[in-house]
DNA sequence: TTTGTAAGTGTAGTTTTGACACCCAAACTA
DNA sequence: TAGTTTGGGTGTCAAAACTACACTTACAAA
């Protein structure tokens, strides 16, 4: 194309995205982390990225590199911001771009995980990471625990099919407190598009608790008018 | 570096930022937007926008795009979102990502605004922009406006002293809604960091208006914590 | 001195939020 | 089979936050 000669005279940078995995279990958030077997920066612990191919858009990258690591698509993944020092990554000069990625931990490949030695770190327990890794981690959190605030989008670290405490623990765990259990069911009770199965979990107690699932069909008609 | 060798089998892309510049006056917000009298898409409205450099981070690519159209340094600037997909730029690859800066319209270098072949165009009468700037746009005004609703952002589209009527005007313009004079004034009562320098601005009204400024220090105080 | 303009001010009703404690259903055990 | 254990489920009241609402004031200009 013609236009090419106007961008040539202007530098091209490598491009990749690093990806903020998060699931939830026992109660506490966690991180799918890499230890990695692999240069540069091998022994260290980092997020899950990749660079961003020829013809391929940011979010796609984004999505490659989850599914390459937890066998999953169709997750909800949000970007959160890009990352531009210049001296960012200490071998070459790289424009990251950070997403995160709410996984339901009980679905991913433990085999693709295993193999690409990844695990799952609660919270409080993650460890220094490489470059700035670990301001992106704290960005994405905050952006995250911003959205859940405002939307339900919580719901996509919990199991198609999920008990009310399993809801509340979620949501004290992404906003860091401890929540009225009379105020907070109250609250539910009042979001129509999050609804009873009618199924009963008997997992967790003897009396067995109301299964609910959320309802995207009823969300998307309460609030995109 | 040793480690480039890991990095050079990938590709790379050109890195540009678009600044989506918001200023207000009459009431209303007003974007700063380029009448393109050069190549690429001659002769349509964008966003000021320009390549990033070697060893110049994105925020400081964004800051000199701005600078260099409107003289002005130390503007409020965020990032908004990076926009990757392959085709988003007609002529070749650019991974862009906008930005957007808070001016108070009455401090820009005319001479280079007018040299840019730039105009303010008030948010009502925006005229489609080339490639995907408007939507870029769309994303600014929401972001800017969660900011705005979160903390006191908007003063930077003011001068240093405003009467309580401008402010409120600009909170309307953000908000896009009306404003009850009497609870407005009582919420930025409230707000210790909002204070009344002791003047009086006898260009809006007979009986004149209070001046007020905002207190950077006390405003830390009350919430870095 | 009259008139016009924007500045400035308080209250009462409503809604939202937050604190708080007990009974229930079922399974397990003695 | 009675008793115990465990998490599930439910309502009220007080405080705080928010919303609606209308008149007086200071000054300048006519």
């Amino acid at each position: 194309m013609a236009q090419e000669a106007f961008y040539s005279i202007y530098p091209k940078f490598h491009a990749a995205v690093d990806c903020i995995i998060f699931g939830f279990e026992e109660g506490e958030l966690s991180l799918l982390l890499l230890k990695r077997n692999f240069e540069p920066a091998k022994g260290e612990w980092s997020l899950a990225g990749g660079f961003v191919e020829e013809g391929e858009s940011l979010d796609d990258a984004a999505r490659r590199v989850v599914a390459e690591l937890t066998g999953l698509n169709d997750l909800y993944m949000r970007q959160v911001h890009t990352y531009g020092d210049p001296e960012r990554d200490p071998g070459e000069r790289v424009l990251s771009t950070a997403y995160y990625a709410l996984v339901d931990i009980k679905k991913y490949d433990r085999e693709l995980v295993r193999t690409h030695n990844a695990f799952w770190v609660k919270l409080p327990l993650i460890p220094r990471l490489i470059f700035d890794h670990d301001r992106m981690v704290d960005d994405a959190l905050r952006f995250m625990r911003y959205q859940a605030s405002v939307k339900p989008v919580g719901i996509n670290l919990l199991p198609e099919e999920f008990t009310l405490t399993q809801l509340q623990t979620l949501y004290e765990a992404i906003l860091g407190e401890p929540i009225d259990k009379r105020n907070f069911r109250k609250r539910i009770a009042g979001m129509d598009y999050i609804e009873k199965t009618g199924r009963i979990d008997k997992t967790s107690s003897r009396k067995g608790a109301a299964l609910y699932r959320f309802n995207r069909e009823k969300y998307d008609g309460n609030f995109k008018i």
